[in-house]
DNA sequence: ACCCTCATGTAAACAGTTACATGATTGT
DNA sequence: ACAATCATGTAACTGTTTACATGAGGGT
């Protein structure tokens, strides 16, 4: 359930209403997790239900009310709990590895499909180095709760060069062969 | 539904029960996908259902028979209709980078799980390198289809690599703090 | 005696996606 | 006029994990 802790640490760091963590999810931490709208309202109701947010809601003129959430004690505890106890590697579920293994009789395809995630890591790639420039260019003056922001960038920025290469390198033998 | 087009493509590639299922999953292409047991299971009735799979029922003695499925034509021609779609990139979701957002108040607690984890991911990459030299070591005169599982291996063993690199990396700026 | 492998499955809970639904404000 | 942003949610479906369930044979 490492959706809840992670509801749990952005509202930790600061509180916000179902549309603010959608957005976070999309900026922050995009790189290292995904959650849609749905999943985020849904779950914020079940946290409260089980003690662990409460919720203050603030009028705004002509728009909906801002259900702003904040952490009770007893769900710091629980986020507390939950980083304490030690966790195996994510498992990796890869489409792209899928239809290599599926695609041998077609490796046209697959070259193609190779290309184009060739293009997409290398955008994905610029925009984290841009953001690295930007918001991190000197890690050793910021307070230690963006230095781990900053590490989860590097781990991304790390990713998607390893991915580069080795679609270089899988291109280059795919290509050989024809 | 990529478990879908992950039994389609197995079973493609040789014949089996959802138990031989279970073990592939377990072994050859471990390092990019993992399914239980009793997904397996449903998934396979589900897709003879659909008419993509017919079984043969294997008997033998003291033990359950073994229900052997195939994949029909209907069936290849989903796998290539799925193979011929352009696919993204699949999403990231990282609990170990969602500890080090979550638990900038404990630095000690992060520097002992990325330890862990660094330990973890040695071992993975010594088993794939043994791997790689025992199944794969003059890869040029492999059979496409299995020049295509090296591809699979070689970006696992890049995988590993690329966190390695990441932990020490991590662990170093970490270490330096305290 | 106890655990592992072989071999099959069901049921319940939890997680994630897609589609539906509303309504004001701001920018092109 | 149309789309995007702000702001909330529900419902149905699909996918994944965890727990339960059975039973023979082989190894320590």
């Amino acid at each position: 359930m490492a959706l809840t802790h992670a509801l749990l640490a952005m509202l930790h760091r600061e509180a916000g209403s179902g549309y603010d963590l959608t957005k976070r999810f999309d900026s922050a931490i995009a790189h290292f997790w995904h959650a849609s709208h749905q999943q985020i309202y849904r779950e914020l109701s079940r946290m409260e239900n089980e003690g662990w947010l409460s919720h203050t809601l603030l009028p705004q003129a002509g728009k909906p009310a801002r259900k702003v959430y904040q952490v009770t004690p007893a769900g710091l505890q629980t986020l507390h709990d939950w980083l304490h106890q030690p966790m195996d590697p994510s498992p990796v579920k890869d489409t792209l590895l899928l239809k290599l293994y599926a695609g041998a009789e077609h490796p046209e395809v697959l070259r193609q499909e190779l290309l184009r995630h060739q293009h997409l890591h290398q955008a994905k790639l610029d925009e984290y180095r841009t953001l690295e420039q930007h918001y991190f260019s000197d890690p050793k003056r910021l307070p230690l709760s963006e230095r781990m922001l900053y590490f989860t960038l590097r781990a991304g920025i790390s990713h998607e060069q390893h991915r580069l290469a080795w679609c270089a390198e899988t291109l280059a033998s795919l290509t050989s062969l024809a």
